[in-house]
RNA sequence: GGGGGGAUGCCGGAGCGGACGAACGGGGCGGUCUUGAAAACCGCUGGCCGUCGCGAGGCGGCUCGAGGGUUCGAAUCCCUCUCCCCCCGCCA
């Protein structure tokens, strides 16, 4: 959410801003500092009926009785009038609200203009793509040779865009959350294991509503919202509350299930894991110091590459284009891995810096001897389990069929499963 | 699922139609005292919004879980919702 008080001042960074995600944008600001206008002129009128109210309140207690009957009567009027008047201001109360909330954070100037992910522009290329002597497979047909993956009996019993995790498979998901969780809670990540069913509140704090109601799955009888990601219950985490200072930067790393609905998605990576309906993924999150978070943003991509290049993964960090963004995202970094299956570099992570726009939507403020402020908040995967397993079948196989798992997970796994042979 | 009790400021806790933005206690901050500290004493200490002012700040409105209602006037009365606690049932 924008800052009104600062867009009323000055306006016109805001528009130019947010014309570069979408010309469109610009006109709705105009009508939201329209209705703004609006709201506060009601707003004056009502606090000074109100204003006559208290005052005349007072004098009624003090009042003798003979004068009472007179002043009740006159403030019975003032009574009306503010009957009359706060509907409207409740109205363009409103108005004022849903403007606001649909508005999506200005980029960055350094995001790219453009429309799709075509149009992002690729920072740094780090890794070499493997050559194989041979022809490599898909991670649908290793992981399914090697007894890992079962896509046809979850769409037996889930549907399409489901998949059974099998054997070695659940011991690498074990293995790679080990190895991200070891790597950032000495960086300062607290673990987390939030829920993942939450209120509206917080859909609509993190900006995933009103924007992509669409992709959210939302329990019939309860009105409980399925997280698409453990950013919402880990940003949600602070809503309302004033922190101190002192306290940042906080760093939490959550682990949860995700649920995507992914409709407008028809008929795009069908094949395979690569984008289901449910996945399990390692998000970092930090709330930070309003003018703290462009160095936390630049953090916390250092850390997913940390987690690439430990897991010996060819990628390319690519800085995503206005048309790309999130609604909350002020700027957007994305991994993309090397996938042999698919022969071309495909998302893995993505880091957001949202600024103070989700701060200012959650309540989420810290304390200042000037004035309490939004701190600012970011996000990261480390690791998203399902497209990780793809990209480490699909880099790391061999002739043979087996894959060999990166020594940075050995630890974590017996022996004689650090080399995935099959049945 | 059935029955009962609650929700007040940073925390505890009074208030149960009229000077209540809220007693009292604790905490925190500042001061006096002290070589320093403790103790004691004094003072300050919520958030949001509007408006005036270059500014320090002034004025006003809202805020006692949330939203409605009654009333000239609501922390206090009524309705709905949310959450918490206790008992019974069910249950990973």
């Amino acid at each position: 959410m924008l800052d009104l008080k600062s867009l009323r001042e000055d306006p016109e960074p805001v528009k130019t801003a947010l014309s570069r995600r979408d010309p469109a944008l610009s006109a709705d600001v105009d009508r939201l500092l329209e209705a703004d206008r609006r709201r506060r002129e009601l707003n004056v009128q009502v606090e000074e009926l109100r204003a006559e109210q208290n005052r005349g309140s007072k004098a009624v207690s003090r009042a003798t009785p003979g004068e009472r009957e007179q002043l009740i009567a006159s403030l019975k009027e003032v009574s009306i009038r503010l009957d009359e008047l706060q509907p409207q201001l409740a109205e363009a109360d409103e108005a004022v609200t849903v403007l606001l909330g649909r508005l999506p954070n200005p980029p960055h100037d350094s995001v790219p203009v453009g429309e799709t992910d075509e149009d992002n522009v690729v920072v740094r290329e780090v890794g070499v793509p493997p050559a194989f002597g041979f022809e490599p497979k898909d991670h649908v047909d290793l992981g399914q040779a090697l007894g890992v993956l079962d896509i046809d009996r979850a769409t037996k019993v889930a549907g399409s865009r489901f998949a059974y995790l099998l054997g070695d498979a659940v011991w690498l998901q074990w293995a790679l959350v080990r190895y991200c969780l070891d790597m950032l809670t000495p960086k300062g990540f607290v673990p987390v294991i939030p829920p993942v069913l939450v209120r509206e509140e917080a859909m609509f704090g993190t900006g995933f509503l009103p924007t992509d109601e669409a992709n959210i799955y939302v329990t019939r009888d309860d009105e409980l919202y399925l997280a698409g990601t453990s950013e919402v219950p880990l940003a949600g985490f602070h809503q309302g509350e004033i922190l101190e200072p002192g306290g940042l930067p906080l760093r939490l790393v959550g682990y949860s299930t995700c649920f995507r609905r992914e409709a407008g998605a028809y008929g795009k990576d069908t094949r395979g894991i690569f984008r289901v309906h449910q996945f399990d993924k390692v998000e970092m999150f930090s709330y930070t110091m309003p003018d703290a978070s462009w160095e936390e943003h630049e953090f916390l991509l250092s850390c997913e590459e940390e987690i690439a290049r430990g897991l010996g993964l060819p990628y390319r960090v690519v800085n995503v284009c206005t048309g790309d963004l999130g609604a909350s995202a002020a700027k957007k970094y994305d991994i993309e891995g090397w996938l042999p299956g698919q022969q071309r570099y495909r998302e893995l992570t993505s880091c957001s810096n949202c600024t103070d726009y989700q701060a200012r939507r959650l309540g989420t403020r810290v304390r200042l001897p000037e004035a309490n402020q939004p701190v600012h908040t970011l996000n990261g995967t480390a690791c998203a389990v399902g497209r990780m397993l793809i990209a480490l079948l699909e880099n790391h196989q061999q002739e043979d069929g087996s894959v060999r798992v990166p020594d940075v997970l050995h630890p974590y796994l017996p022996e004689e499963r650090r080399v995935l042979t099959g049945p």
